[in-house]
DNA sequence: CATTGTGAAGAAATTCACAGCT
DNA sequence: AGCTGTGAATTTCTTCACAATG
C-alpha cells in the first residue's frame, strides 16, 4: 500500500463522451475529412474543446500541437480505448417489444456488437426464430452460455424478474449487463452494469419542463 | 449583477434520482408499507442514505427526525416535483422498431405519459393505424401540433434526420425532446433535451469489462 | 435513541489560461 | 500563427459528521 496515485482513471463521463467523439469521427471519415481538432470536435458534440483535450489526455496525447488530430488515426485508438469491433457476442434477455427492437439495432451490429443468442420466459415465444435466432427459454441460459462465449447481456425483462436473470447471466460468466429494466439491479464487483431508464428520462424532461418557467425571470 | 446566489438548484443528477426514489416508493406502497426512511432508500437505490437525505432538501424536508419519511407523502411530494400524472401529451416521430416499442412502452402511459400522435417519413407507413394511433406524414407535424398541444416528442428516427425533425417539433412549440437517434441535436434554451445513446452504454460497457482487467492485479 | 437536515469538508469533474510544439 | 496538452483554479457533486428533534 501507499503507493503514489497520479490523476490516472478516467471517469465514466469521459469514456461516454469518447463515445460520441468516435461517432462523430466516424461522421468525418465518411465525409472525406482527413483533420480535425479539439475546436471542431467540441463543436460537431456540444461540449467544451478543452474538454475534448482533457478527456483525451486520460488515454494519451493523440494531436499534433499547432495542426491537430489525423481523423483515421484518432478514431482508431478511441476504438481500441472502447474496444469497439472486437466481435463482441451479446445475447438478448427478454424478447418482448422493446427487445425485439434492440435486436434489430443497427448501432450494435453495425460496430461488432453481435446478439447471438436470444432468450425468452414465454412458452409461446420460446422455438421461434428472430432475426435469425432461434429464442431459447431462460431456464437455459446457463447451459448455453457456456457453450457460447457470451460478453455481454441485454436486459430487456418486466421489473420483477430483472434481478433473477441478471443473477442468472452473472452466474453462467457474463462480465457486463445492459439494462433496461426499471429496477435497481445489484451485481458482484467483477460485472460491470449500465442502466438505460426511459422512465427516469421522461421524468427529467417534464420536471425541467417546468422548471424553466420559474428560472425564465431574469 | 453581483446578486447573491445561495444553493438553490438541484443537480440533474438529483432530477433522475428522485425518478428513482419515486419508483421505489411505489413499489413499498404497492406493498402496503407506509414509512420508510433516507437509509432504507439507499438500500433500495444503491445510493446512499445521506445523499438520499441532500437530494430531497433541494426541494424541502419532508420527513421526521427519528422517525423517516412517511410512503405516500413523499411518493405524492416527488410526483409533484417531477410533474408526474399530469396528463402529457407526447408526440412520437419515427414509427421504425425502436418507435413501435416506446408507443406500447408502460412506464410512460401509466404515469400520464400519453403519445397521443406519431408520424413517420415513409409513406408506406403514413395512413396506418398502430396501438390506436394513426400514423402522420412528418410534413404534418406543425399543424398538428398546433391543434393538440404537445408537451413532448420523443424522436427516434436515423440520425441523418433528427435535427431536421427536431428543428420542426421545436418550431411546432414543442418545449421537451426525448431523443434515441444517435445524432448530437441542437435546440433553443428555452427546450429541453435529453438523449438516450444505447451506443455509447454499450461502448461504455466494453470498454469497462476491460479496463477491469487491468485494474484486477492488486 | 433513531433518523432527519445541513454546514463543512472532501472528491470529482470541468474550465481556465498559457507554456510548448509544429 | 495555431492548436495541443496540462497544471492550477474553479465549480459541481458527494460524503462526513453531528446538532436538532420527534
Amino acid at each position: 500500500m501507499a503507493q503514489r496515485r497520479k490523476k490516472v482513471v478516467a471517469p465514466p463521463t469521459t469514456i461516454r463522451r469518447l463515445s460520441i467523439y468516435f461517432r462523430v469521427l466516424g461522421g468525418l471519415k465518411a465525409l472525406g475529412e482527413t483533420s480535425t481538432s479539439s475546436g471542431d470536435l467540441a463543436n460537431q458534440t456540444g461540449f467544451t474543446a478543452a474538454q475534448v483535450r482533457r478527456d483525451l489526455t486520460y488515454f494519451g496525447s493523440f494531436g499534433k500541437r499547432g495542426v491537430g488530430y489525423d481523423v483515421a488515426q484518432l478514431r482508431q485508438h478511441l476504438a481500441s480505448i472502447l474496444r469497439v469491433n472486437q466481435d463482441w457476442r451479446m445475447a438478448l434477455i427478454g424478447v418482448g417489444n422493446l427487445g425485439r427492437a434492440l435486436l434489430s439495432y443497427d448501432g450494435f451490429k453495425n460496430h461488432g456488437y453481435n446478439v447471438v443468442e436470444a432468450f425468452d420466459i414465454h412458452p409461446e415465444l420460446v422455438g421461434k426464430t428472430i432475426n435469425g435466432l432461434t429464442i431459447h427459454h431462460t431456464r437455459d441460459i446457463h447451459t448455453l452460455f457456456a457453450n457460447e462465449q457470451i460478453d455481454m447481456a441485454i436486459v430487456a425483462v418486466p421489473a420483477e424478474n430483472a434481478q433473477l436473470v441478471v443473477d442468472q447471466v452473472v452466474d453462467a460468466g457474463t462480465r457486463a449487463v445492459l439494462n433496461f429494466s426499471p429496477a435497481h439491479i445489484r451485481v458482484p464487483d467483477h460485472v460491470k452494469l449500465s442502466n438505460v431508464d426511459l422512465t427516469m428520462e421522461v421524468e427529467y424532461l417534464s420536471h425541467a419542463i417546468h422548471s424553466l418557467k420559474t428560472i425564465a425571470q431574469t
